[in-house]
DNA sequence: TGATAAGAAACTGTATGCAATCACCATGTC
DNA sequence: GACATGGTGATTGCATACAGTTTCTTATCA
């Protein structure tokens, strides 16, 4: 691994946990790799107290689990685990989306509608990458236009924890265009300001990504990536 | 302030979040107070080492505010946030109810029962200490009873955070009786597998307490309580 | 050959020291 | 008299050192 050139931009815990938590999420980091103080203080070129306390953030965050004295692991999600998440992330998104279809202003449903419809030429081009980005934006903003800073908060940990699992959902063929109808129907809802429609489409959307990720994740499993 | 007897389990670290955290959900640490690592590394009779990291992590579970530099200090919310904590409570509690009702184990529908008739007890006695105990019991068991550890975590999160907000809810004249009866209202659904009917229970039940607790935060404000 | 135990190496947990930053107060200037 | 500026004390941020666990290695014995 190699030490990336880095931007001093606040603490340098601060600084850490960011550079571990995207190297996690992102997928450097495979869950179940060890993550040994000793190795990751070289790596960023600071000391281990900064990483220590990086660690313990980002065990409170879940994205890693620490077992005292055997150092940390990237977290790797029983199936139960996984489910009750994807689960939640329904629920979740069940609740953004209601209150979202009530609570927008116009000027968020236009945009939420404007890049609903501009991701249409991503799905033409088959462009995956350029979807997922497109995809975590509408949800981002789907989130933000609750209007509720702690359910922003806990479905976005929520999302973040499930990153490393969910990461190859749009590889799956035809995914894409059937990802735009979900979206579709949630986007008109909204615009309507149904929100029992809205939830109702939210929730049709996540399960199908869910099962998507699930059967993904399992897959995954049976190749070799190491687990703890 | 006096420095407690100890007992050690597990690391330094763990007890020194354990200790904090009691200290900010049981009230003796006001929101708004200061936190300096010194002084809570005499208290606990260890070096400011944990003391910092448990910090850290306390800052990651949103109890208490770091700002760079200058410390920290008991997380005080405001108004909007404080909102929406309650209203992430209500959906919370509602899922929670939903689900309940439909996975229970029969053990578990009879324990539910069981401990809601016990607490009849306590509200004749008008004994607010007890019920406030019973009152974390059931609510826990509607929470485990959901059969989704994330959903749980989530929902003990954002309970352990409004913990020094509700704390006189049973204060308020007669809520003691009328807690206990929205309390019969879920089980009564729950026992039945009810679960529109549970979560429609769950909600009015969540909405009536974060009214009065809010009630009680802002009379609170009134009065001289350390805040930010 | 396989199991076991002792020793060594590696890593984590905690303490302490120093440097950097911030808050407060005094002094000076307009 | 108000505001700006510089200094001092207090507190945080980071690095390093040491102690305690765990884990790996290796040698011995059944």
């Amino acid at each position: 691994m190699v030490a990336r050139e880095v931007v001093r931009s606040g603490t340098t815990v601060e600084l850490v946990v960011r550079a571990i938590a995207d190297d996690i999420v992102s997928g450097r980091l495979a869950p179940g790799e060890r993550l040994d103080e000793t190795s990751l203080a070289q790596r960023y070129e600071v000391s281990r107290t900064p990483v220590r306390e990086a660690l313990g953030q980002l065990s409170g965050i879940g994205l890693i689990d620490r077992r005292p004295n055997r150092g940390a692991i990237v977290a790797s999600l029983t199936d139960e685990r996984l489910n009750s998440m994807f689960e939640a992330m329904t629920e979740l998104e069940a609740i953004c989306a209601r209150l979202s279809a009530g609570r927008m202003t116009s000027q968020e449903r236009q945009q939420l509608d404007a890049i609903h419809q501009g991701a249409a030429r991503l799905v033409h081009l088959g462009d995956e990458e350029g979807y997922a980005l497109h995809n975590t934006e509408f949800h981002t903003r789907l989130y933000a236009g609750a209007h509720n800073v702690h359910i922003y908060e806990l479905v976005s940990l929520t999302r973040s924890r499930l990153a490393p699992f969910r990461r190859a959902q749009f590889r799956i063929p035809g995914r894409l265009a059937k990802s735009w109808d979900e979206h579709d129907a949630i986007v008109t809802a909204v615009l309507r300001g149904d929100a029992a429609g809205a939830e109702a489409a939210a929730r049709a959307h996540v399960n199908i990504v869910s099962d998507a990720s699930s059967e993904f994740v399992h897959s995954a499993r049976r190749s070799p990536v190491p687990l703890a």
